[in-house]
DNA sequence: TGTACATCAGTGAACGCGCGTTCACTGATGTAC
DNA sequence: TGTACATCAGTGAACGCGCGTTCACTGATGTAC
């Protein structure tokens, strides 16, 4: 087969691209929400519009649209900083505690993700590389070390506080442990030591 | 049926109860080691030294040995109490997070356990507030709210570090986590606030 | 103590269902002349 | 510009496999006389 023109079929590349791009949503979003193995490859692709048997023109297998989606919603600009008091404040939040699908990939499969595909495993990490690092600029500490550790206990907090809170079936228990570790990590009586810097809702 | 006089069968009956915990002990370690999904009704029977098919003399379903598994792990004596920082010594550390099957049954199953049954969430629940309770009494802080945040806030951090250190694929990085997680509540440089309590090796 | 009987924990084959994956086919899009 | 052909994204039926669950059966344990 010789290699094509780059300009031709234009429209049909993009209408691929695009289906690729909605699989891909729809696959994290329903991970997300109801962890791998309980989502099936026809409901990703019934959500994205398709039906199942097209699925395998776009991915090898279920395993890898798994990393590919993971891929997709982890890959955030590294370079943004964000403060770590405030992003604590609105992860904290009964709305990101009820919004499986939208929410936190690595609160809502990070457990889950220990017995996937090195490639999945992979994403991840990179993912909370990406994250920590981030955090790190905006940390309370003087030195670089003291910033990116207080970075790595305080999302640890979060993560781990996200997870209990959805886990309880208390309300009030699941409130509390949103607020206990949101104070923790924010300072309930100390203000927040930089100004708030606003990010997108929830992810990452 | 008339009900027979409570020492008939006596033997049998201690065979049955035995068999019944080693259901469970293999149920909650499998559970933890590969999550709900992935683990077999045969494989657990196997595991406990049966055939599959006796499962449904002991539990009604697959779904009523999860939560009688849960049950099983994290009943412990509510009332010991454990110091914070010394738990948290142990509880961050690589034979933990290399301790899937006989690990912190919150770390490995918290997250999947919101979709499941809600009897398996109650579980976990009152396993939870019995684990805060414990950890409330040997942390830091002068009123007894104070400690309650520490100790939810602390626990939320070792949650969380230990799934976010297990799902990481870089040693290096890993170890970071454990680390760094330990000595923000442990403490690096400032001594722990009370002697240490020793307790049972890993679990809940 | 000995013998016939009842109970019931445990066995393993079988059933039904759902899921990942395959494959022959369709029909719209774009190409060649 | 128009017509015949090639490509290939998408369809939906079908396959195979594994799992939860059921069920007729076995055989050891204990009971009754």
């Amino acid at each position: 087969m010789v290699s094509s023109s780059q300009f031709e079929m234009k429209v049909s590349r993009e209408q691929v691209a695009a289906n690729r791009r909605r699989i891909l949503q729809a696959g994290s979003r329903l991970f997300r929400a109801r962890g791998y193995d309980a989502v099936t490859v026809a409901e990703v692709m019934q959500a994205a519009g398709l039906t199942h048997g097209g699925f395998y023109g776009y991915f090898r297998s279920k395993d890898d649209l798994i990393a590919c989606a993971l891929s997709d919603v982890l890959s955030g600009s590294a370079e943004t900083e964000i403060d770590l008091a405030s992003y604590a404040r609105q992860y904290l939040t009964p709305t990101h505690r009820d919004d499986l699908a939208g929410g936190c990939p690595m609160a809502g499969l990070g457990a889950e993700t220990v017995r996937q595909t090195p490639a999945a495993r992979a994403a991840m990490t990179a993912g909370l590389r990406r994250q920590i690092d981030r955090l790190t600029s905006g940390a309370p500490g003087r030195v670089g070390l003291e910033r990116r550790r207080a970075a790595i206990a305080g999302y640890s907090a979060m993560v781990g506080a996200l997870i209990l809170a959805r886990m309880s079936d208390d309300t009030e228990l699941s409130e509390e442990i949103l607020a206990a570790t949101r104070d923790s990590i924010a300072g309930k009586d100390q203000a927040s030591p930089k100004p708030v810097r606003r990010r997108r809702k929830s992810t990452s």
